[in-house]
DNA sequence: TTTGCGACTTGACATGACCTAC
DNA sequence: GTAGGTCATGTCAAGTCGCAAA
């Protein structure tokens, strides 16, 4: 029997596939039942008010609290809305109400806006109070028991009720998600151990015992019609031996990846259409990071693409651009419509093969007729076990962070410059990975203060030189101690000052460059963390200056194994 | 071979907690 | 103490990929 204080990547795997034992939990924590709207706040229709039924009320707050955003005013949100809306009324209200532009849910937003307030302006008794009782909830429902561990649990707390929100250009915005009840939910536990109890007058829709899986809970939500999980924390054993082992993958690629380079350059020369398709869809995916691009239903989801499901329409040829030559330019919408646009140079064979993959076809083709993520990961897989589309972006992102050190850490540098070195290593990944963010709203305003504080911190600098200068003179004169000292002093507060100066201005260079660019994604799902706990031993460098809390949670194991000589 | 489903990772953004300058 | 800003944490949508059934 394994030792309970062992950390988990001290522990022996399963080999059988199963991924656990023993799993006992509470099972999740449900949505607050709805509170109906006190009667003063009204809804009017037409401009007269007009009282919901409880059901169709609700589902006007879940409008009613959006009306601040974009979503609102969009044709597909709205109709999705009415449509699902109408469902919950009354026959009487349905046949009143039949135009959502005649809807009036203003007062009903002022109140949820002034109730948000309140809850800012509570006292700090009263937000102990509800902080109390969060950390109530999260002791009882948040972990469970899985083998000999104690496992916080990721998500305990069931989706609420809502709008859904989809991304970029999604037919399904505006659509109900429904309320979900213990009668929708699936509990997975080991047999010996002590069930969860449903909501007293409820039941589970069943109760097995699958260890094959490691989610503790799902049920199906009603948009898509796909599965949802309860799943552990990324700090428990079952998800850090995942991400431990993708990192050991993208570490075998490294090994034979010069050879796959070599294989598909050849394939760009093959006979067969297919082959040439997978070696140059292959060569986008390792040079330029791209996803796989599984096929999607059509009218499910937004229309975005990733590799293999490129069409004509994303790709532009220019045989001659500037100086320089066969150059390609993606513009396509890639996951959560986040748009990828690049133009790069590329050999001549590539080149070529694209002019002849886009040969008699319509902007709306497939790019890659012959290919698809399935034929393809079925190739990788023969050139190395455990092999897909994916590994490369890991492989890719990480080698490309140690490679970033290397060349960016200057040993001489300060805690701080070697820091902003760190995150430009960073940075070169998350746009190798196209992890784009929205500019912060309050970007320019903050930019502005920093840069207001560092005019002031300039004046402070020439002054405590003037001072030097000074006091400099004065020794000079009198050659006494008391005068030699104050030169002392003034030296190191212009040193002082230099150095807070620095440190200022290398904060907004990394700010400004980080303007567009979302480093945590990265971070979090693509850097093997022993190249950043290496280089943090190897240079000096605090681990809580680059993980924060959750990070070195998730990122103990890592922590825990990596010397400062560790090699991706 | 195609399709759909299930399980899991990855992703941007919203929200809440906390910190700092006034 | 508070407003404003920043950072951590939570949310949940949207990918990847394997497998089994059609």
């Amino acid at each position: 029997q394994i030792c309970s204080c062992d950390p988990w990547w001290e522990e022996e795997r399963y080999t059988d596939g199963s991924k656990w034992r023993f799993l006992e939990h509470k099972g999740p924590v449900f949505a607050p039942p709805y509170e109906p709207l006190p009667d003063k706040v009204k809804f009017y229709y037409d401009g007269k008010p007009m009282k919901l039924s409880a059901p169709a009320e609700e589902v006007a707050t879940f409008f009613a609290k959006m009306l601040d955003h974009e979503y609102t005013t969009k044709d597909i949100f709205r109709k999705n809305f009415f449509k699902d809306w109408r469902k919950e009324m009354t026959s009487e209200e349905k046949s009143k109400i039949t135009d959502l532009n005649k809807c009036n849910f203003a007062e009903m937003n002022e109140y949820f806006k002034a109730q948000s307030e309140a809850r800012k302006q509570m006292s700090k008794e009263e937000k102990q109070k509800i902080k109390e009782e969060n950390e109530r909830l999260l002791q009882e429902y948040g972990f469970c028991i899985m083998d000999n561990h104690k496992e916080r649990i990721g998500n305990f707390r069931i989706e609420p009720p809502g709008l859904f929100r989809g991304r970029g250009d999604h037919p399904k915005m505006g659509m109900l998600k429904r309320r979900i009840r213990p009668e929708d939910i699936i509990i997975n536990c080991s047999k010996d151990s002590k069930q969860p109890k449903p909501p007293p007058g409820t039941k589970w829709k069943e109760v097995r015992h699958d260890n094959k899986v490691t989610w503790l809970a799902s049920w199906t939500e009603n948009i898509q019609g796909s599965i949802k999980y309860i799943m552990l924390n990324p700090s428990s054993r079952i998800k850090g031996e995942k991400d431990w082992q993708k990192y050991e993958t993208a570490r075998r690629l490294k090994k034979c990846v010069d050879h796959i380079r070599t294989q598909y350059r050849d394939d760009w020369k093959s006979k067969e259409m297919r082959i040439r398709q997978r070696a140059v869809a292959l060569y986008f995916i390792d040079k330029l990071a791209l996803r796989a691009g599984n096929e999607k239903e059509e009218g499910e989801t937004a229309d975005t693409v990733g590799c293999c499901s490129l069409r004509v329409e994303h790709i532009k040829l220019y045989p001659k651009m500037d100086d320089q030559e066969y150059v390609v330019e993606f513009d396509f919408l890639g996951k959560d419509s986040i748009r990828y646009y690049n133009k790069i140079p590329v050999e001549k064979r590539v080149f070529k093969n694209l002019q002849l993959f886009l040969e008699n076809k319509q902007p709306e083709d497939d790019l890659f007729d012959r290919l698809n993520t399935s034929i393809l990961n079925k190739h990788l897989q023969e050139l190395m076990d455990g092999l897909t589309a994916k590994v490369f972006r890991t492989y890719n992102a990480s080698i490309t962070l140690q490679q970033q050190l290397k060349e960016l850490t200057c040993p001489d540098d300060s805690i701080p410059a070697k820091i902003l070195s760190y995150n430009r290593a960073n940075r070169a990944v998350a746009i190798l990975c196209n992890h784009q963010r929205a500019p912060p709203k309050t970007f320019e305003k903050s930019m502005q203060n920093l840069q207001t504080k560092i005019d002031e911190k300039q004046n402070q600098l020439s002054a405590a030189r003037k001072q030097l200068k000074a006091a400099k003179a004065e020794h000079k004169a009198s050659h006494d101690d008391k005068s030699k000292k104050a030169v002392e002093v003034k030296r190191k507060a212009v040193h002082r000052i230099e150095e807070q100066l620095m440190k200022l201005q290398v904060q907004a260079t990394d700010r400004e460059e980080n303007k567009q660019i979302a480093l945590g994604t990265s971070k979090l799902n693509y850097l093997d963390p022993r190249i950043s706990v290496a280089w943090c031993k190897k240079w000096g460098i605090p681990i809580e200056k680059i993980y924060n809390k959750t990070q070195r949670e998730k990122f103990a194991w890592a922590i825990d194994m990596a010397e400062k000589d560790y090699e991706f």
